[in-house]
Order: structure tokens, then C-alpha cells, then sequence
DNA sequence: ATCAAAGTTAAAGCTCACTTGAGGTCAAGC
DNA sequence: GCTTGACCTCAAGTGAGCTTTAACTTTGAT
């Protein structure tokens, strides 16, 4: 069987059908369609949807991926080399987020050990200093969600 | 000057104005109040926020970390122990998410290597698999949150 | 005394990533 | 042919974490 219908992929990718139809709503998979019309699913998508996943962990929103998922190539189906390239571009990303992470941890260490009590001088007093205004709605990631800009 | 307007201490933390009567009323900071009814902050709400801030860093939401405040005093100003016991706390956490990100990248990495064009085995095309990975596995940050269903 | 800047409240609005519900259709087994 | 369960669409709802708005008051400098 080459196609999976939406219930299919939901549970081998265990993604709510909801969330599939919201994913294909925003651009992030396709689809074909039976001749009622119902969703039929290629394998590849349970590739994509992986992806999709591993870069939410990784700190990435949807438009975010869509966009990095704008580098495979629509004609044909993406191979191994295509995937490893999308990957790899998400590895100084994920680098990123671990050295923000463990800065942190040394934040809080030291802060710790420290006369951060005599303020003025520590990081989780001063942290920002002027932090750039972005929109309004939930920060979910505080640190990378668009911090290279200003 | 003792006590800080909430301006003053929106500039110095770099939290909007907003933000700190939400985290007010969510209970997660408090105020003293002049003759006319305008905030007045004692200093040490300034390494409150800091400790907010970096805990949503960490990946805690606002109920977690008035959760964690609790074991702050309440009767006299939390000294350098105190804050000592809570940065010390969430050490585990922050650890717990790097080793996620880490081991998140090793997927991608070895996803590339495989040849897990040939589906079945990655962790990628298969992230949840049923409740059988509990408590390994990319996904538990994006699990946690949403889904405890099951 | 006046006046602008800064502060107050309550309520509504917003984003993101979905989920839920209503009302209807499709596909497959008996 | 009928039934059942999976599927469809569209609209509205959800929750976290704020921001915005409106109408009003306080503060502090001149």
C-alpha cells in the first residue's frame, strides 16, 4: 500500500489528524486526494513530520521550518543527501540553544557563588538591559526566538 | 530610594510595565503601594525577575515557577542561601534539556549517516511509537507539555 | 495651581499551535 | 442496501503569556 490516509499517519507519527490537516493548512506537508476527496499521504511525509518535530524541540516555530523546509526540492522527492542538508542546517541551531542553555547553568552558578547580592553587577539582575520589543503573544522560547534581530 | 516605581523596574529588567502586573497577579512578584495606589517595589524584585526570566529560559511556565518561589520565606527577604537552594533546584532541569537537545542533534546526525531512507528504525520517522518510550526519546519536551494523555 | 508624565484598573485582544464541534460525506464489511 | 467508522470542511474555542485600550488618578516639576 503506497498511500496512508490522515488516520494512518497520525499513529504511525503520533501526530493528532487534527494537527496533520493544521500542518497541511500552513504549508508544511501535501497531500493527494482519493476520488472522495479524503487525504492520501506518500511515505515521505512521515520524513517531514519527524522533521517537523525535531525542529519544534530544537526551538523552531512552524513558519520557521516551513521555510528551512523551502530548501527540498518540490519536483521530485527529497533524498537522503536533500534531508542531510536541512539537518545540518539545524545543527548551529541546536549548538546555539545548548551553549544558551549552559550559560544559564553557569549564570546560575555563579550567581550563586558570587556577592550578587551587592547587585548591579549580575546577569540575572541586569539580563537584558534593553531588550528588544517583538510583537505580542507568548514568548515560548525566550532566548532565540528572534533575538539576532532588533 | 528604597522602593522602585514600576517604570524603574520595568527599565532595569528590561520587563515591560505589563508583563510585571501580569506576573503581580499571577502572584509570582509582589508590591508595596503608595498613599495613592501606584507600585512600589522593593529592590529584591529585581532578582525575582532574574530568576523568572531564567527559569523561562529553562523551559518552566509561570505556574512552575511560583511553584518553586513557594520555597522561598515569606516573613523576612530571602538571603543568598535561599536563592541558593531554588538556582540549585532547577540545575536538574536545565541539564535534562540539554541532554535533550544533544541527543536530538546525535538523531539528526545519525539519521544522516543510516540509511534511514529505509524507514522503520529512526527515531525520526518513528518518534512516539506508542507509550513504549516513556521516558526517553526527542519528543518528551513537546509531549509533556501538551499531551499527558494516555 | 497647573500640567504632563507616569501610574491605575478591568476588559478585551493577540499569537501560536493546535483542538473541538457541528453538520455532512466516504469506504468497506455484512 | 445499510450501517459504521473514518474522514471531510469551516468556524469557533483553548491556554499561555502577555499587550493594548479606555477611562481615570497620582506624582512631581514648574
Amino acid at each position: 500500500m503506497a498511500l496512508l490516509s490522515i488516520g494512518e499517519v497520525a499513529e504511525r507519527s503520533g501526530v493528532a489528524a487534527s494537527a496533520l490537516r493544521y500542518y497541511e493548512q500552513q504549508g508544511l506537508i501535501t497531500s493527494l486526494r482519493s476520488d472522495g476527496g479524503q487525504r492520501k499521504f506518500q511515505r515521505e511525509v512521515l520524513r517531514r513530520i519527524g522533521f517537523i518535530r525535531a525542529a519544534q524541540v530544537a526551538g523552531l516555530n512552524l513558519e520557521q521550518i516551513k521555510a528551512a523546509f523551502a530548501s527540498l526540492p518540490e519536483q521530485r522527492t527529497p533524498n537522503r543527501e536533500d534531508w542531510q542538508t536541512l539537518a545540518a542546517s539545524w545543527q548551529p541551531l541546536i549548538e546555539e540553544r545548548i551553549a544558551a542553555l549552559t550559560a544559564l547553568q553557569t549564570q546560575l552558578t555563579s550567581c550563586i557563588g558570587c556577592g550578587c547580592l551587592s547587585l548591579e553587577v549580575c546577569a540575572l539582575y541586569n539580563p537584558a538591559d534593553k531588550a528588544a520589543k517583538r510583537g505580542s503573544g507568548a514568548r515560548y522560547l525566550l532566548g532565540d526566538k528572534a533575538s539576532a534581530a532588533d
